[in-house]
DNA sequence: CGGTTATACTTGAGCAGTCAACAATCTATC
DNA sequence: GATAGATTGTTGACTGCTCAAGTATAACCG
């Protein structure tokens, strides 16, 4: 008269359990993977990437932020690292002098095509040799679904 | 003859990057609403949460690292600061003096509790405010499939 | 204009976790 | 039993991020 379905009562919590253990699992191994053979963090990447497929002339700051979910000081210092390598480097606006572009560089262009190769290749390995392409578009349905900004509705 | 369908072709980089999004977004707020409800980290709920479930006398150290996906020194330092709070003490093992088990103390499963009930809670409104319970078995069964360890087979 | 308020970004302090090196203990072999 | 190797855990140095506070510029408004 209490509780014997252990197994429909705690769906929520199963699938958030595993949630967790996955990201933990996966993104340890791609970024181990994706920081030996090229020297990128994953979200070094993510910020390649965006700039890759962004408008010629960079993107803003708060942008970038918005795009791979990192608050503008984590930005700020990530960019420095890029800066550094030579990746990407700063671009005045010439409408507001508050913001400062990022710009891929020549270099950085190439450094994010040759690492899209072997990353996304494993990306790809992992997910295909475990799901059919149904199950994938049922997964990237289910997971655009959850919030995927910062600024929940949290009342 | 060449790149007409951007759709069929990136989907598992489209699954990977709503994944790698909803785990920003949805950790982010989890973890900010648990630290300043009751001051716990996610993996610190985590913990005490492998711990409230595990048996009596307490796991030790390297099982936890397993279930949670730290290393071995992150659950050290992670269980310095519980200790420091109350909420987990040291037990020691007869058989092997190498290992030192990590024990619940009652503050520590009061903590749970009282933390549980507000975090698994909020948990379960995301989750079944965007699924319905077979949409939920079915995300927990993909995500599932993922690897789980840390030593996935990378030939 | 001049003053307030909002926006874009940076900086200092700090935290949570990693890796590499280490200490301690157990196990196996001769 | 002594020695070699594996296992369990901790520590120091570092990284990648966050938050709170600060600077600089823009926009609004009397």
């Amino acid at each position: 008269m209490s509780s014997q379905v252990t197994t429909e009562r705690g769906i929520e919590r199963e699938a958030w359990i595993n949630f967790l253990r996955a990201h933990a699992a996966v993104t340890r191994q791609f970024n181990t993977e994706l920081l030996e053979t090229h020297g990128l963090t994953l979200n070094d990447f993510d910020v390649l990437a965006q700039l890759g497929r962004g408008p010629e002339h960079g993107l803003k700051r708060s942008e970038l932020a918005e795009r791979v979910l990192l608050t503008p000081s984590g930005i700020t210092r990530l960019l420095d690292g890029l800066e550094r390598a030579g990746y990407v480097r700063k671009g005045e606006c010439e409408s507001d002098a508050r913001v400062t572009y990022a710009v891929l560089t020549d270099e950085g262009r190439g450094k994010l095509r040759e690492a899209a190769k072997t990353h996304l290749a494993s990306v790809e390995a992992l997910l295909s040799e475990r799901f059919t392409k149904g199950e994938l578009e049922q997964l990237a349905e289910l997971l655009g679904r959850l919030p995927m900004r910062a600024d929940a509705d949290c009342t």
